[in-house]
RNA sequence: GGAGGCGUGCGUGAGUGGUUGAAACGAACUGUCUUGAAAACAGUUAUACCCGAAAGGGUAUCGAAGGUUCGAAUCCUUCCGCCUCCGCCA
């Protein structure tokens, strides 16, 4: 949620920064037009409110009761209005930084770095449902048969070399002073809506009906309202926590889309980053998130670049977002394993989490997300970069001493 | 799943329709005193929003949302959370 006041003071500078993100600037203006009306009818009735107080205090009831009906017709409309109001606030997006590339697609968005070699087969790689296949650790046949597309089982090697990803990431991270924390993976709609995932996207995320929860798309939307109407002291920031959970997505709108294999599934588990920053550290804080990644991709020794993606392709929570993309072979490209997003106080405000800073001021904190391991991904990158003409996948050295094994054959 | 109890400010806790933003005690902070500290005394200690250039003024908030009333922390309805007993369960 943006601040309400940056709206009516700066609305040149809003309609600005949601248009680098393809959203329609108009939705400033309407803004602006309830915000007016809303001003004026809450001057009203709180005038009105007030003298109600003081005729009833003088036993006038009768006036008072005059006072009643324009009252109650006045907080009708406010009602509506307000809601009116906030529809639209909850569409607006996080405004970008100045730094974030302005472009319409993830064509447009920057690289900035390429790291590792290529690997050069002298054969034909297989994809990694090929090679998962024929070693029994992938099965996404029967997967179906159970539970639809879009599912999978990790059995055997791959089941335990999740394990060992989430090991070696709770090895490297928690020397950050990340705390760990499994989140629970259904939440309240007033967390998620705080979160920023319903308003746009809804039909990405499941929901239980009959409880009235949704299933967490990400670990984030889990650990963020944790702080919920809470005030930090500025010694207790940064907060940093490693999450580990599933995650469930409908993939809603991607049908055809990375169908083989266990690329874009309905339930995945990831390791996820989670901060929160005084406004003055979360660039800082996002850089941090952002090496942690490279670090433990860079352990793992695979190839990967290093996006900041530019304004067109950022959620609607993000003010700035690098992405770590890792070579698939069988793709001849690279894929999306990472993501490191600087939310500002976008989230912050609409789950009002302050801090107070030695002076006695409170504002919004900052909050930043970013993946340390999403599994299956990381699973497949191994797998195809580490393959072996025999069909067989090497184990990255570091993760060799949590699987307890050196080749999957 | 069945039966019952509870939800007030930083904490404990009073308050059952009329200056109650809310007693009292405690905690914290500030000042006086003191070489310093303690004690004592005095004061301060919530949030959001609206009007206003400001000074200042106003409104709302006693788990949440509705309702009754001229007027609600106090009455009614629903929801949420917590606790106790029974049942079930990893």
């Amino acid at each position: 949620m943006l601040d309400i006041e940056l709206i009516r003071q700066n609305p040149e500078k809003v309609k600005k920064g949601i248009a680098n993100k393809k959203i329609n600037p108009k939705l400033v203006d309407d803004f602006l037009n309830l915000d007016a009306v809303w001003r004026k009818l809450t001057k009203e009735t709180d005038d009105f409110r007030a003298n109600q107080k003081i005729l009833s205090e003088n036993r006038k009831i009768e006036e008072a009761k005059s006072l009643k009906e324009k009252i109650k017709n006045n907080e009708e409309k406010i009602k509506t209005i307000e809601k009116q109001r906030e529809e639209i606030l909850y569409l607006l997006p996080n405004l970008p930084f100045d730094e974030v590339p302005v472009g319409k697609d993830e064509s447009e968005s920057q690289v900035l770095k390429v790291w590792g070699n290529i690997p050069k087969f002298d054969f034909e790689p297989k994809d990694h449902l090929e090679l998962g296949e024929a070693l029994g650790i992938i099965d996404t046949e029967r997967a179906s048969k159970v539970s639809g597309s879009r599912f999978g089982y990790l059995k055997n090697q791959a089941a335990l070399l999740e394990f060992a990803l989430v090991q070696f990431a709770l090895d490297i991270i928690t020397k950050e002073g990340f705390i760990p924390i499994i989140p629970p993976a259904m939440i309240k709609p007033e967390a998620m809506r705080a979160m920023g995932y319903v308003e746009r996207g809804g039909e990405e995320i499941y929901f239980l009906e009959k409880d009235n929860l949704y299933l967490i798309g990400t670990s984030e939307q889990a650990v963020g309202p944790m702080h919920m109407d809470e005030v930090f002291n500025d010694v207790d920031l940064p907060r940093r926590y490693l999450a580990f959970s599933s995650c469930f997505r409908r993939e809603a709108g991607s049908y055809g889309k990375d169908t083989k294999g266990i690329l874009r599934l309905h339930q995945f588990d990831k390791v996820e980053m989670f901060s929160i920053t005084t406004p003055e550290d979360s660039a800082k804080e996002h850089k941090l998130i952002l090496s942690l990644e490279e670090k433990l991709i860079q352990g793992l020794n695979l190839p990967y670049r290093v996006l900041n993606i530019c304004t067109g392709d950022l959620g609607d929570s993000a003010a700035a977002k690098y992405d770590i993309e890792v070579w698939l072979p069988s793709q001849k490209t690279y894929r999306e394993t990472h993501s490191a997003s600087n939310t500002t106080d976008f989230q912050a405000r609409r789950l009002n989490i302050k801090y107070k800073s030695k002076d006695g001021q409170k504002q919004h904190v900052h909050m930043l997300n970013g993946t340390a391991f999403a599994i299956g991904r990381m699973l497949i990158a191994i797998m195809e970069n580490y393959q072996q003409s025999d069909g067989s996948i090497l184990v990255p050295k570091v993760l060799q001493k949590y699987a307890g094994f050196k080749t999957i054959s």
